[in-house]
DNA sequence: TCAAAAGTGTTATCCTTACACCCATGT
DNA sequence: ACATGGGTGTAAGGATAACACTTTTGA
């Protein structure tokens, strides 16, 4: 028994912003927790360290989790958050592998930001980086990444014909096609966890392999006598090209927050937290399509957010546009009182690829 | 400033099963932490305190947090929990009143689990407890509860006009309609949190008054100069009809599992989780029903369900019913495979009330 | 004049809702 | 026979998805 028997609180913020048509996510660099030495094509992630912001609860000075959030993140990075939403607690032994060293059991609460712009922050050694860096199959706005047939299948495939029984194996299988789609199903891309979770247990994501590294493996159904997954070539290719890592399970919590941010879209007026007061309808296009991963069909997609009343046209108009200018629009508050669920509805493109 | 400096982490379930067309809550009985004196139509609730079943969670014993709920949950009522969903993380100042002498915050981590049916348990004072009793605002199945109008409006309309300026009555005035309904809006049954937070904030249940009494208030925001509402006989009789109190802020964390459910059911196949392996159509509707609060409409329930395959017929027929003997359906457990979101889909009959 | 974007119109199709009706069994 | 619940048919209305097309600007 490795178990910690003291326990702390953390708090982290997945704070998101959307510029230039891409999600970023705010990161803070520092030195590394546990840095094993890694295989070959993982070793460019040796060099900088990067975790989501966080910071203590602190009773005695917080009246709530959510004051708490915003308290520290002023502090650190000079951002004052809007939108706040708790995510997700996370509690997992060795998810903060200083436990193996008699560190206590760290409890993170995570909590999801979005910012209207990803204004550089105030002090300390914070930086914007794309969402989808993180996630590169996770963004279909150009086609199916090829990754995902190229890459990702194979290797689940074989991951789960490593599993010990005909039953295990099916069970795995089943979890693959319903997160990563099928002839019948299709993807549905608010399975963002689901999918990384998939990856990870499947040692095909660069901390799966550092975790185990230093023995502290998160999901432990594979302590069974499933066979082990071979590092062999395949498979360092496939680590490589399945993005970018970060420290302990923030990935992980990223991974929970986008799929939440995803699924919110539809029954919530999310997006409007992101976009300037006044905007176009190309913009908010772009922002849900940024933050969906799927291109939206243009037409039909002004005509849903329109006679749904979710937002109303201004008087002004835009002019430094490259084409015809257009119409300003803001958001009707008033579809709150209105409608139970108002959200943007996703009416995708047919996927070419 | 009266924050505790420390904090301890506790485990609470919201354990759900339906029987007999009610949606029932497993409560055990404690004396009170906290037992203010309370005015004359509210003693009913003196004798005997209930309060969501709790546990500690000890990072030494418990791999994660889940795990940490079903094994408390095992030892202290027997139930083997099988669905089991973590809600949210509750961590306010003062939601547990010990605080005020001293004690630690308590840092409380919300899961609803999901049971097959309403089994006694094995040791211990705990209790399966009507849902409704604790909302019975939010039970529809027979039209809509008088009490909504003759009682909770009025009250909530006068609230509205004790804040201080128009901006804020603006402020409640929208919040009401939102969470209540309105002319152009309707009830949005899943709003349940919403609904209770008003109802606390209104002073308009026996925790709010209670925790007035006691000086641990959850909502600070009408520290301001808002007028406080007068305790006249019109708000005790208010009082005495908005349903059965719960230690501490659990009727909160109770609101905040019955919302989630009730969302949860359109896109998730959660209802089998309640169900025996094999059903009617009509048992799934009355599940559905009972925890959704409103009717549905007969033909067009089934339909939907047997459309979406969310189920399959088997040979067997029930027969000791009281007209014509019911197949007996089963879960599609392939939907998972096949459909992004599997739920059940809620043809509410026309409300007549 | 052309590219780039804004914006309109029109279908086919599917899903939902509502209503009407018949069927099988126990009392 | 009739009450109770099981079960089917159908048609109207609305929402969605797919398509083709026009308009207004800057370069």
């Amino acid at each position: 028994m490795t178990g910690a028997t003291s326990n702390e609180i953390g708090l982290n913020a997945v704070i998101v912003a959307v510029t230039d048509g891409a999600p970023r996510v705010l990161t803070v660099e520092r030195e590394a927790m546990t840095a094993p030495a890694l295989p070959a094509p993982l070793d460019k992630w040796a060099d900088r360290h990067f975790a989501l912001p966080f910071g203590p609860f602190e009773p005695g000075a917080h009246r709530t989790l959510d004051l708490g959030v915003r308290s520290w993140v002023e502090e650190q990075t000079g951002l004052n958050l809007g939108y706040l939403e708790q995510l997700y607690t996370f509690a997992d032994r060795h998810r903060d592998p200083r436990e193996l060293v008699g560190g206590p059991r760290i409890v993170s609460i995570g909590y999801l930001a979005l910012v209207r712009e990803a204004q550089p922050h105030g002090e300390g050694p914070a930086e914007w980086i794309n969402g989808y860096s993180f996630f590169p199959w996770e963004d279909w706005r150009d086609g199916k990444p090829a990754m995902i047939d190229t890459i990702i299948h194979p290797q689940l495939d074989r991951w789960i014909n490593l599993a010990s029984n005909a039953h295990k194996r099916a069970r795995r299988a089943e979890r693959v096609s319903i997160a990563f789609g099928s002839e019948d199903a299709g993807w549905d891309f608010e399975r963002v966890l689901e999918r990384y979770e998939l990856l990870y247990e499947a040692g095909l994501v660069t901390e799966s392999v550092r975790d185990h590294a230093i023995g502290a493996l998160q999901n432990h159904a594979d302590k069974s006598n499933n066979a082990p997954i071979p590092l062999d070539d395949d498979r360092l290719t496939a680590l490589a090209t399945t993005g970018r890592p970060l420290e302990l399970d923030h990935r992980r919590i990223l991974a929970t927050a986008l799929g939440r941010l995803r699924g919110k879209l539809k029954y919530r007026p999310v997006v409007f937290e992101l976009l300037p007061d006044r905007f176009t309808l190309l913009q908010l296009q772009q922002v849900v399509e940024a933050l969906s991963g799927v291109g939206l069909h243009k037409q039909n997609f002004r005509r849903l957010v329109i006679n749904n009343k979710l937002v109303e046209p201004t008087e002004d108009r835009v002019t430094q546009s490259r084409g015809r200018p257009a119409k300003l629009f803001r958001f009707r508050r008033d579809v709150l009182r209105e409608r139970p669920t108002p959200g943007v509805g996703i009416p995708a493109r047919r996927v070419t690829g």
